[in-house]
DNA sequence: ATAAAAACAGACATCAACATGTGATTAGTG
DNA sequence: CACTAATCACATGTTGATGTCTGTTTTTAT
């Protein structure tokens, strides 16, 4: 469903939220305090910031930090110049143009699902992230289904 | 969402599906008429016979057939070979590992999307798929929106 | 001010998995 | 027996996911 990229970017960007005003870190703290590969993360955090959803700092003391509020960040902002969500939206393999599978059947179900996930790329943001330690109702199968995407 | 090969093997399904008892029809066939490689078709064909889901028949006027009946065969079932839909169930990147993100609220989301889609696959048949030919209502927006897994 | 250190930035390099293509081989059917 | 079609083995191109090394700034400490 979403890449291993798509999730390290994700997870870097929650962690960026949390900083303070004017606050930078750097790569290897990130990469560290996340579980990904810190030269990897270098080029996923220099595409993030071409992307202008975060700003880098060099020198001592410098690093990254989200360009926006966290609250304007949605997590297909983030996913989206990685994964290209959109081609599943835009083009694609025409259903229409093979008469062996009906085509308004398998795109009404293929519809609903995709825009259901792509809804709830656009409707999270960072900031939603972020509960900070808040202690959330519990959802009855937690223990059960920590999965993934 | 879906990869090539996964539709590929759907398409190839829903076209034997529409064959009579006993018919057989080859990979060449099969090909040309979803749009597929030939080669490529072949080998996945065999998967799909390993699979237990379509029978061969060597010799001429052999081919391939779906080994049981088309209501029998859901699309979980053709793409669970090829995809391996089954891990983002079973195992996966544990949010709940990472404290950047709140676990609970990630996993409440993607759970939800995941549940849909694998539901989908598994309430779905190749016979639904195959509406010979039946005027399906028209969904309104079937002309701005024909896009793809 | 100048050197040293701390970071970003970018160019290659590798490995696995997906997606295909080619050719030889073998097994049935007619 | 000849033809046809599955079966199998090997080869290639691409993309995702990483690692490595080499700059090149910029800050900070001397």
């Amino acid at each position: 469903m979403l890449t291993k990229t798509g999730l390290h970017a994700i997870r870097a960007m929650t962690l960026l939220g949390r900083l303070a005003e004017g606050e930078y870190v750097g790569t290897p703290v990130i990469a560290k305090s996340i579980g990904a590969p810190p030269n990897y993360l270098g080029k996923l955090l220099q595409a993030l910031a071409r992307a202008g959803l975060v700003t880098s700092q060099k020198g001592a003391g410098g690093g990254f930090r989200l360009a926006r509020p966290a609250e304007s960040i949605r997590l297909l902002d983030i996913v989206e110049p990685i994964e290209h969500v959109s081609r599943w939206t835009n083009r694609g393999t025409d259903w229409s143009q093979c008469p062996e599978a009906d085509p308004l059947f398998m795109n009404d179900r293929w519809n609903r699902i995709r825009d259901d996930y792509v809804h709830m790329l656009q409707s999270t943001s960072v900031a939603d992230l972020i509960t900070e330690g808040e202690p959330v109702p519990a959802a009855a199968n937690s223990s059960e289904r920590y999965t993934m995407p």
